[in-house]
DNA sequence: TTGGATAGTGTCTTTAGGTCACTTTGTTGA
DNA sequence: TCAACAAAGTGACCTAAAGACACTATCCAA
């Protein structure tokens, strides 16, 4: 048989395969939390219960995963969130009552003034701090997922400037390093954090002041090739 | 309606959703060279010519994708690999001519020996040199998950001896020196190698020696905490 | 027993990061 | 107007990890 006369006669649902979705961690940081975006579920199963953003695969309108992702958090946020990263596809027999059930799973950050208008106009999503989800019981295993982000997001904070982007354009390095104290459960030495930052010649100086009380901290901005816009990292070589 | 009549009455091909599969880069180490498993495909689409081992999930035997890649690599093989982990997943419509389709990748290590004589057996899978993998044209995109692969298991040379999957269960320093140095692409400093791993303090003196030409090398072998045994990376916290 | 080959170590230098006190620069209210 | 306060930003010293490289150790073979 022919190449052709294969693709011709293929019935993609001649095989029984697991169910395929995708969701995503929605950081942000606010008044010294950080935070993940819950949805209410609308559907069996689980109804009712609070998960993560995601959904299926629209053959039609997404080109990639990615693009199935960024659908998603758009319809919750209202924009793109300016980083998405892949965090890990989890798929097993037990995950889904509907059976075996595969989800790819991503991270995503946001400044929450990003979309704190959106969110409110959208009545079944909502930010949660980390610190109050072990009382909820959240559908599927989204918790576990939501730790696995987390600890991901630590990571990077150890060695990188990612979670910046949990901050709003301009930010301060105090802003800054207390993220990173958040998402290591430590404080830091500000003279260390700077060094480092400065080191790593990731962010530039916009020129302007923050207003707060006490000295004014100079206000920076991510340089544009660590973009402030949708930087998705999955098979970057 | 209830969750009951839901589950009861859910169809599991009730929508499109994408092809879903699994592909795993086993790499070993073996008179100097980086090598990499392939196979050749029986099937179409892309009949006759070369790629990752993998395939889809079988729903009763599987009970995780772990489960699949495992009796895949196990398939071609042999033998279940000493340490596999979740590399990336890239899912879009132009990959596969059957159309959307996602595949969940992996990394894997093993000792050429351990399954160099069931590879012979196997007429549809050889090691092919991480160098001699330009010339040829893989199947879909595997040249870039080959190359996703090798990135990573460069990263984990840099701070850890998770190269040492590549080798036999007992080896000398200056074996695991070659491997990085050969992932690094660059000369190591014999005793910065050495110190780094001593502080790490993951391997264990077997008492053995090599017998090589010049000085006997102590043989070394990793901790059981860092076992031998399908070290599976996923989502553990 | 000596020379070749490779394993393994001693030690100085370099660099990244920790610590902490000090200076700077704004606001506020007597 | 100017001290007191608050937070930003820096100087200087110390420690730990890694780089560089020469040196010693231990085997085999001729």
């Amino acid at each position: 048989m022919t190449e052709e006369a294969y693709l011709r006669d293929y019935d993609p649902k001649a095989f029984d395969s697991p169910l395929l979705s995708v969701d995503a961690v929605l950081f942000t940081y606010r008044e010294g939390q950080l935070k993940v975006l819950l949805v209410e579920r609308s559907n069996h199963p689980e109804m009712g219960k609070w998960g993560l953003p995601g959904g299926f695969v629209d053959l039609e309108a997404d080109g990639t995963l990615e693009d199935t992702v960024i659908r998603k958090l758009q319809e919750k946020t209202g924009v793109v969130p300016p980083y998405v990263e892949q965090l890990s596809t989890i798929g097993n027999r037990s995950r889904d009552k509907r059976g075996w059930s595969v989800t790819v799973c991503y991270t995503a950050l946001i400044a929450h003034q990003e979309c704190e208008t959106h969110i409110d106009t959208v009545s079944d999503a909502k930010w949660v701090n980390l610190k109050d989800l072990e009382k909820l019981d959240l559908a599927f295993d989204h918790k576990s997922i939501i730790a696995a982000g987390r600890e991901r997001l630590k990571q990077k904070a150890l060695y990188s400037i990612v979670p910046a982007y949990t901050l709003p354009e301009k930010f301060t390095l105090s802003d800054l390093q207390h993220v990173h104290e958040v998402l290591l459960g430590k404080p830091l030495q500000k003279k260390s954090f700077r060094r480092r930052i400065e080191q790593a010649d990731l962010i530039v100086d916009t020129g302007e002041k923050s207003a707060e009380k006490g000295r004014p901290a100079i206000l920076y901005r991510l340089k544009p090739e660590a973009s402030r816009h949708t930087f998705i990292r999955n098979l970057e070589l």
